[in-house]
DNA sequence: ACCTGAACACCGTTCAAGT
DNA sequence: ACCTGAACACCGTTCAAGT
């Protein structure tokens, strides 16, 4: 890759990460190569679609969260592990608003262009599930994919209700109460 | 109201109810306008905003909301009633896609367009959750507020996974047993 | 090899002119 | 009193021309 393709590259990828943060994965592409002082084509030509870039910025919060659940699995209390790790996954989600709609929307298996980000954070979060599970404060029957889908479904909750700091975990909690075997 | 407006009016919705229910709330409304054969300036006068549509469409389907809530108040198992009243919620903002959204946002108190249809279908959940926890089958924490996020946000999930026909109900199973006061 | 930005298509919303 | 549709603003995406 030439030089100032590089630059260019990593600059997008800068203020891609702070315009989402600031409007939205949803924010104007456009806007986007203004202010990283390209024209539209390059950013077209860098990331070809809005979910390449939008997976491109999420890359490394997607390894923090990964190298999360790692330490977690060491945890004492499996079930308190999971909900620890599910809250940082929702504050990954709150800080890009529409984040969690994109991830909804990709496939578990590696066909798309989040895979890459999504795939490797599914893996984390079962291996987080299938401990409860094992320890036996977690119903057998629940799926990591349902989790995910709820816990996301959560985090667009939280986004659309901002001025109601404390409902996404007052929601987790109903969820973990929800996932706890029956008596 | 004059005749033509009156059935202006009409044909609006009409159309507009078709148009949700097959692309969704975000569909195009100058679409709407060409379809119910006026110009896009009578939409605007008639809705001045797509949420007024969306209220106007959504107003019948709350009204039945109300009204099975009303019913449900009789049935013999307080929590199953709940359960089938959120199914019955759910079942309505997948056949509006992005509807639930539009709902989530709406406030508790009456200060926007769809409070119309949302302080109704508010108080008539409310009332099936008062019932629920007197019986002592739900945590007593617990907020319609809360609940009717939560369902919502289970609702964005099942629309975003079309293909996954369970998971909505899956879903609201493992909330309802987070509903559950600890044994 | 990469970049630029004009060009095209599309949509939401408004408003002057018409009936 | 109501309707029409052209006009404006905005955005996503592509691609011919430039370096």
């Amino acid at each position: 890759m030439r030089a100032d393709a590089r630059r260019n590259h990593e600059r997008l990828l800068t203020v891609a990460r702070s315009a989402f943060t600031e409007h939205g994965t949803d924010t104007s592409l456009e806007d986007v190569a203004r202010r990283a002082g390209v024209g539209v084509g390059t950013l077209y030509r860098h990331f070809p679609s809005r979910r390449a870039l939008i997976s491109a910025v999420f890359q490394s919060e997607a390894d923090a969260l990964v190298a999360r659940g790692r330490e977690l699995l060491d945890a004492a209390e499996p079930c308190a592990a999971l909900l620890d790790w599910l809250r940082a996954l929702i504050g990954h989600a709150v800080t890009y608003r529409g984040l969690s709609r994109t991830l909804m929307t990709a496939s578990p298996d590696g066909s798309c262009e989040l895979s890459s980000c999504s795939v490797p954070v599914r893996t984390a979060g079962g291996a987080l599930l299938a401990r409860a599970q094992r320890a036996g404060s977690v119903r057998p029957e629940v799926g990591i994919g349902d989790l995910l889908q709820l816990t996301n479904a959560i985090a667009i909750a939280a986004e659309e209700s901002p001025d109601d700091a404390g409902l996404a975990d007052r929601l987790l909690t109903l969820t973990l109460h929800g996932l706890r075997p029956a008596a």
